[in-house]
RNA sequence: GCGGGUGUGGCGGAAUGGCAGACGCGCAUGAUUUAGGAUCAUGUGUCUUUGACGUGGAGGUUCGAGUCCUCUCACCCGCACCA
């Protein structure tokens, strides 16, 4: 008697058996077995790892079911899948929990990843357990720690003083990615700027290799690879020396007025075509000339009051487009260099100090702010290059900045060149006379990763009384976290208040020493671990050369959009450090990355304080993992974002419902106790019914293969799955079962959709198999199409006239074009717009259309 | 402002330039059932229905356009005084 679909029980009894077997351990090859390199055997199926906060959310169980279905079907494609997981463990959550409770961050780490631990567990992933990391855990920290060792001694890790976050309110430091709008993320205090000594990796030195190496990837998002783009912000120009000088009446500067002659500012500027027209220049507030500009001049008091408004002004406020521009003149002179005329400098706040040289020569013609500014403060305006009517009023005066292309004029010896060689000339003639250099300018700036915070991993240096600042050895890695009670930010680490930790002996002189009590960010451990996996339980090195280099790079990598800048990054500059060191052979850690949409649920992102939480935990239990894992995929492409419906579901639990009674149906009535193989079918001998049955089946493998393996598209291949299980269905009735043929072909239709459906259920998958009498789905091999039976023996074509569907015709599969024309003109309803006109155009699209048109 | 993306039934979505709406949800009718649920069958873009119209809008290319080109509107995402 057929057994009723019970989810629970055969998922829970499958998970049981691939534990206990080990059935998705896949360790390394043994040393010498495989040639060096990239197993040409080997894949590697990477989804990013968790960040254990509570437990796993719907996003999750798509990125992982989305992993699982591919690592599943590249095994049966017989590669040796390396699919791991692991635990981005460290960060504020916990941290954050500690506070409020006085209880170890540990403690809550530990709780959450043995929660979603059962659940990915629970949902029949198939993942190889044994290369679990926890980048919280000694043994990851201590490489992590490692690492940072390898950039300091190449001079990629380093200390300066720099401007950072920090909430008045919590007394702490705040990552940038925990100011929202310009408040603490946590108790909504605005921001201050306070200047501190941090840690610095040197990524600005990879800038342009972060950029080309865009062409070596294989497949990656173009908005990502664009966010990136813009991100490093690359932008071509020239460094451009300005000398200063003293104002005329040299009223209030007259002693020190003489050594200011020979002062200099480098501006950077895109647009070095536009010299001629540079009218005033303006210093950041926070530029270190200003000070010295205006001591003892009239303006002194008002720069100095400026200033001290701008820097107290927030980041957000200030960098407000809609803000006015304001500024104070400060004085003082500076000297065009093409022109050798005086211009008015400025203290303004729409200059930023970290961009460029935090001084800018203000072009108002060609410039939208700079145009602004000098409105609004009387500035000359020249037009230097040659400008559209429309820019200007009855007088030829310019109305606004002319941003765009044009001939240069009013420009000397330039006159007449394009705003291209404008460029070129204007900075060759320039550096002649050493005032100016062709220069590349980026966005990007160094990655801050000290953080001042407890649960991280500790930065390893120490600072001697006699040596200064020393790296802790290889041999006294790791350095442990030390256990602390209060786990509230002060204003510094909650580690510098732990005395027996940061007291130490200095690794050199064996003198007394403090330890850096600073942590690394969380990106530091996220940049590197997909490295670990392939060493995990080494505790010798970070990563075995041989192993990294037989898996690695990651084949495909599955993730949220989020991370497009970050951590995917921060993990390609890993890398290339990494490649630079020779510890890895490749540049780029991710040949393929798919990023996933996210998922809705009625109209809003889930989230617990908007009470629109789908739990996976409840929809498991409701409805099995096997229906959860195969909706989420089913809802729409991978990539979008879409929303979660409890009726579509619903809808996909039905489908396996059905596909469960027609199988154990099928075994009820002994139709699938025909031979194990796939029957050699004669293609003449089949009857038309039996011939649409396995064409079916054949264009349902092939469509599921590409869809899976090539395009991502597991929606369409389950769309494609359930089309086999209605024409299954179709055939219950007929006479399919009455001849041995037909109960072969029939038996062979469930057996595939049972294999085709395997990687989206794989615990019905290998219940069902089972039940069928054969063994262990997962390690079978794909199902491939037969091409004999793609298409029918005869195919219905529609037939236009004009443009419009006027008639059928059923032909033979490779009937030419010339029988089906003959065939199409006997065609009432062709025929009937034929009379009394002429053919002029005859089109035959074999297998799809006839296209007539006639006059 | 700059960059990227998306617009198709009541809903999620499908469609190498070739019959728009596959598949699923929902809905309707029927069968089964004491009833409900489940299951099975049939139907389901719109309209003034012998036919016409339909993929945000307007043009264009083509025998043929959701798909390619130009312009335009709406929404979403990223960056944003980047010199």
């Amino acid at each position: 008697m057929a057994r009723k679909y019970v989810p629970e029980e055969i998922e829970t009894k499958w998970q049981k058996v691939w534990e206990d077997e080990e059935t998705f351990v896949t360790p390394n090859p043994e040393p010498g077995a495989v040639p060096v390199g990239k197993g040409s055997d080997a894949t590697y199926v990477l989804e990013m790892f968790p960040y254990p906060s509570g437990s796993a959310h719907m996003g999750h169980v798509k990125n992982y079911t989305m992993g699982d279905v591919i690592a599943r079907f590249r095994r049966h494609q017989g590669q040796r899948v390396l699919h791991p997981m692991g635990y981005d463990a460290f960060g504020l959550n916990s941290e954050n929990m500690a506070i409020k409770t006085g209880e170890p961050p540990a403690k809550f780490t530990e709780e959450a990843i043995a929660t979603i631990n059962r659940q990915l567990r629970r949902l029949g992933v198939s993942i190889d357990w044994t290369r679990e990391v926890v980048t919280s855990r000694p043994e990851y920290y201590k490489w992590t720690q490692w690492l940072f060792l390898q950039l300091y001694k190449k001079g990629l890790a380093y200390k300066k003083e720099a401007p950072v976050n920090w909430c008045p309110s919590c007394q702490t430091v705040l990552a940038n990615e925990q100011v929202v709008d310009g408040a603490c993320e946590r108790c909504d205090s605005p921001v201050e700027a306070k200047k501190l000594t941090q840690w610095f990796f040197r990524i600005t030195d990879y800038a342009e290799r972060l950029l080309q190496d865009f062409d070596k990837l294989e497949s990656w998002p173009e908005r990502v690879v664009t966010m990136q783009r813009n991100w490093i912000g690359r932008s071509t120009g020239a460094d451009v020396v300005f000398g200063i000088v003293d104002d005329e009446a040299g009223a209030a500067g007259d002693e020190t007025g003489a050594a200011r002659e020979d002062l200099k500012v480098t501006v950077f500027t895109t647009r070095p075509d536009t010299l001629f027209g540079a009218t005033f220049f303006i210093l950041a507030p926070e530029h270190p000339l200003v000070e010295g500009l205006v001591s003892g001049t009239s303006c002194e008091e008002e720069v100095k009051r400026y200033v001290a408004k701008a820097i107290n002004t927030s980041a957000i406020e200030r960098a407000s487009v809609e803000k006015e521009k304001t500024g104070v003149f400060t004085g003082r002179y500076a000297v065009n260099p093409v022109t050798g005329g005086k211009i008015p400098i400025y203290v303004a706040d729409y200059v930023m100090m970290d961009y460029g040289t935090g001084a800018i020569m203000a072009v108002p013609g060609h410039d939208e702010r700079d145009f602004a500014f000098a409105q609004k403060y009387g500035l000359e305006v020249i037009e230097v290059i040659d400008t559209p009517a429309e820019f200007k009023d009855a007088d030829g005066r310019l109305t606004a900045a002319y941003p765009g292309d044009g001939v240069l004029v009013n420009s000397g010896r330039f006159n007449g060149l394009s705003k291209a060689e404008g460029i070129v000339k204007v900075t060759e003639w320039l550096k002649e006379r050493g005032k100016a250099d062709f220069a590349v300018n980026y966005k990007l700036r160094d990655w801050l990763v000290s953080r001042q915070r407890y649960w991280g991993a500790p930065i390893p240096i120490v600072y001697c009384e006699k040596c200064g600042e020393v790296p802790v050895p290889h041999e006294q890695l790791p350095v442990l976290l030390p256990e602390i009670t209060d786990y509230a930010p002060k204003g510094k680490s909650p580690l510098a208040a732990a005395e027996h930790w940061v007291n130490t002996k200095c690794p050199v002189c064996g003198g007394s020493a403090r330890r850096e009590s600073d942590t690394m960010d969380t990106f530091v451990d996220s940049s590197w671990y997909y490295l670990r996996y392939v060493s995990a339980r080494r505790d010798d090195v970070a990563f075995d050369r041989a192993a990294v280099d037989y898996w690695l790079p990651v084949d495909q990598y599955i993730g949220g959009v989020e991370h497009a800048i970050l951590h995917l990054m921060y993990s390609r500059f890993f890398t290339k450090v990494l490649y630079d060191l020779d510890l890895v052979g490749f540049e780029e850690p991710f040949r393929r990355l798919f990023t996933q949409g996210m998922i809705y649920y009625r109209g809003a992102k889930m989230s617990k304080s908007k009470g629109n939480v789908v739990s996976p935990d409840e929809m498991v239990a409701k409805y099995g993992a096997d229906s959860v894992r195969s909706y989420v995929l089913f809802m729409g492409p991978a990539e979008s974002d879409a929303e979660w419906n409890d009726q579509g579901v619903e809808g996909v639990y039905r489908f396996l419902g059905r596909v469960w009674r027609q199988v154990t149906d099928a075994i009820d009535e002994g139709l699938l106790r025909a031979a194990k193989t796939a029957p050699a079918w004669d293609p003449a001998a089949l009857s038309s019914a039996e011939r649409a049955l396995l064409v079916k089946t054949n264009q349902v493998i092939e469509k599921t293969t590409v869809d899976i393996g090539e395009r991502f598209r597991f929606n369409t291949a389950l769309s494609a799955i359930m089309e086999l299980s209605n024409d299954i269905g179709a055939v219950r009735t007929s006479g399919l079962r009455e001849t041995p043929s037909g109960r072969s072909v029939l038996a062979f239709a469930l057996k595939m959709m049972v294999r085709l459906l395997e990687p989206f259920a794989p615990h019905m998958g290998a219940e069902l198999w089972g039940m069928m009498g054969h063994e262990a789905v997962w390690d079978a091999s794909w199902p491939e199409a037969d091409s004999r039976f793609l298409t029918d023996e005869t195919i219905e074509l529609a037939v236009q006239v004009n443009g419009k569907v006027r008639d059928r015709v059923v032909v033979a599969q490779d009937a030419s074009a010339e029988d089906v024309l003959a065939a199409v003109k006997e065609l009432p309803g062709v025929v009937k717009y034929l009379e009394g006109m002429t053919l002029v155009k005859e089109v035959v699209v074999p297998g799809r259309l006839v296209s007539l048109v006639v006059k």
